[in-house]
DNA sequence: GCCGTTTTCGGCCCGACTGTTTTCAGTCG
């Protein structure tokens, strides 16, 4: 089993935690933290860099003690470190720190004076009464600690961004209608367009800012108020999402919403940077002294130190600062750039529409074109097209087209389904016969990482196909990735005039932010497109272009934001 | 543990809220 980036992060965050009830140095604690942050990030596998002769210490926050760290957990070795801390801490003590109110600190003492170092332990002596007497604790805590174990809260639970979206978007009602509320914004990983959000952080603008949050606390889908001050409350929905809000005066909204917004490795980059400048930034403002010279807007703290504005989906510490400084950011693709969509289904196969029906979804949404990609034959469950039923679809597509009219076009394509060996699931006349070929994997996942990689290169290949759908097969939340090589096949589909796909569904997001970012650096271009199976999953194209902005790419990056007789071209065929 | 056209040592972002405290530690973001 190979070490994933994701199990080097973890390695790191548990060293982290044990270091931090050890009573460590916060610093050094951070700089673990931080280290598995960068590592999750990283858009190829540590392994292969290592492979390849890079340091890792060249990247920053990464020096040479952990680099030598990381490299001996990406070699499947327990760094002796850990195994040290675990001698001197019971190592599933650190599960304690995910139950909210217990911190570092609190963990230690519980296992110092009750010998604590596991959830059902905690429940047990909360239940008996007997965390009340220990010091710094009370019958506050206990009750609030027996409560969230009822909860079922220690693990946490990410939304999917769409799903936090319809929560989000009642609330931001909600909050609108207040009098005397002036602006009010969701900020955190939701503005950053992060693929899923823990909590939700909310900004609101008053002259009145008690009042804001007493009207927030109005909200009939608060099920508990967890806190409340003046300036912030901290509340549960009904539906467990916790949900933080932040009211500020006018004059400080911008300097609220960039700290709320973070990242908060972004946020103490910025800070950094304030101080060296002799200046201080907190979320009321950007202050000399105790002068506040920028805070009603973010563009004008981000000014007053020297930088570009940085939109929320960068804001990840990941190079965009330097870009801001030396005015290199991005000009960073949007939804208005695209102009058509070239993954699409209809009930000719699993979508929910007939052909018509989703070409004139796709004209009313204002595009040229739209890709019909039903799925090929081996896809039998979902009564995936042969040649003959492809045959009759291209012909009811030409056909179509002839009436449309109106600068419109429909694409006759194909999802051809790559088989185990990589070869694709129809015969290549009736691939030439289309205006493009979109391939994607949909059985035996299970492949060691050299045959997934082998199987993509063939299929590549193949010259008929444009276009790697999902590419890497994970769906958030519920499968991973298929062990693949990216960079190996970036730079063969590089090589071959081939495309990768950024699949648009909310559950997919594939590529991903930071492989958007690799294929960028590399020069392949992608398709950002919706994979919809009905007309009103068209509109989730606006999901893959906030993952294709958090991968830094530009409308000259994305295939589909050119005219047709531009994207055409791009296409192997039209090579 | 990281980092440095002020530094290779001595810094390291900043504040709100709570509970347990008689003035503040711990947690959280």
């Amino acid at each position: 089993m190979p070490v994933t980036n994701a199990d080097i992060a973890a390695e790191l965050d548990r060293i982290a935690d044990l270091l931090d009830i050890e009573g460590a140095n916060p610093f050094r604690v951070r700089a673990y933290r931080r280290a598995a942050r960068i590592v999750e990030g990283l858009p190829r596998s540590v392994a292969d860099m290592l492979a390849a002769g890079e340091d890792l210490d060249a990247l920053p926050g990464i020096g040479k003690d952990l680099a030598g760290k990381i490299a001996a957990i990406a070699a499947g070795q327990h760094p002796p470190l850990l195994a040290e801390l675990e001698r001197e801490v019971p190592p599933g003590i650190t599960a304690l720190l995910a139950i909210p109110g217990l911190g570092p600190k609190r963990v230690r003492t519980l296992y110092e004076t009750l010998g604590i170092t596991d959830v059902a332990a905690l429940a047990a002596a909360a239940r008996a009464g007997r965390l009340r007497s220990i010091p710094g604790f009370g019958p506050v805590i206990e009750a609030k600690i027996l409560e969230a174990l009822s909860r079922g809260e220690g693990q946490p639970r990410r939304l999917k961004l769409r799903a936090a979206e319809q929560i989000v978007e009642p609330l931001l009602r909600h909050l609108r209608q207040g009098r005397g509320i002036l602006a009010a914004e969701v900020a955190g990983s939701y503005r950053r367009r992060r693929e899923t959000v823990g909590d939700l952080d909310l900004v609101v603008a008053s002259e009145t800012p008690e009042a804001a949050i007493a009207h927030f606390l109005g909200y009939d889908e608060i099920a508990q108020v967890a806190e409340r001050g003046p300036t912030r409350a901290r509340v549960v929905l009904r539906n467990g999402t916790q949900v933080d809000l932040r009211a500020v005066e006018p004059a400080s909204y911008g300097a609220a919403l960039l700290y709320f917004t973070g990242s908060q490795a972004h946020d103490i980059a910025l800070r950094r940077i304030a101080v060296e400048k002799g200046l201080k930034l907190n979320e009321y403002g950007l202050f000399r002294g105790r002068r506040r010279i920028a805070g009603r807007t973010e563009e004008e703290i981000y000014a007053a130190l020297g930088l570009a504005p940085i939109p929320p989906e960068l804001r990840e510490d990941l190079g965009e600062i330097a870009a801001a400084r030396e005015g290199r950011l991005p000009r960073l693709v949007t939804a208005a750039d695209i102009r058509g969509d070239l993954h699409a289904h209809t009930d000719a196969t699993d979508g929910r529409a007939s052909l018509k029906d989703m070409a004139q979804a796709a004209r009313d949404r204002g595009y040229a074109y739209l890709a019909i990609t039903d799925h090929s034959r081996r896809l039998t469950m979902a009564h995936g097209l042969g040649p003959k039923e492809l045959a009759r679809q291209v012909a009811a597509i030409r056909r179509l087209n002839a009436t449309l009219g109106g600068g419109f076009t429909l694409l006759a394509s194909i999802e051809v389904d790559i088989l185990e060996d990589g070869r694709l699931d129809l015969p290549d006349a009736v691939l030439a016969d289309l205006d493009l070929v979109v391939g994607a994997i949909h059985s035996h996942f299970g492949l060691s990482r050299e045959k997934q990689t082998e199987r993509l290169l063939r299929a590549m290949d193949n010259r008929h196909l444009d276009i790697i759908a999902h590419p890497t097969g994970r769906m958030i939340n519920a499968r991973p990735p298929y062990p693949l090589d990216m960079e190996r096949l970036l730079r063969a589909a590089r090589e071959r005039g081939c495309h990768f796909e950024v699949n648009a569904q909310p559950d997919r997001l594939d590529l991903s932010d930071s492989l958007c970012r690799l294929a960028k650096e590399i020069g392949v271009k992608v398709a950002i497109s919706t994979d919809a199976h009905g007309p009103e999953e068209l509109a989730f194209m606006r999901y893959g272009v906030d993952q294709a902005r958090r991968g830094w790419l530009e409308p000259d990056d994305v295939l589909n934001t050119r005219p047709l007789p531009e994207l055409m071209a791009l296409l192997r065929r039209g090579a």
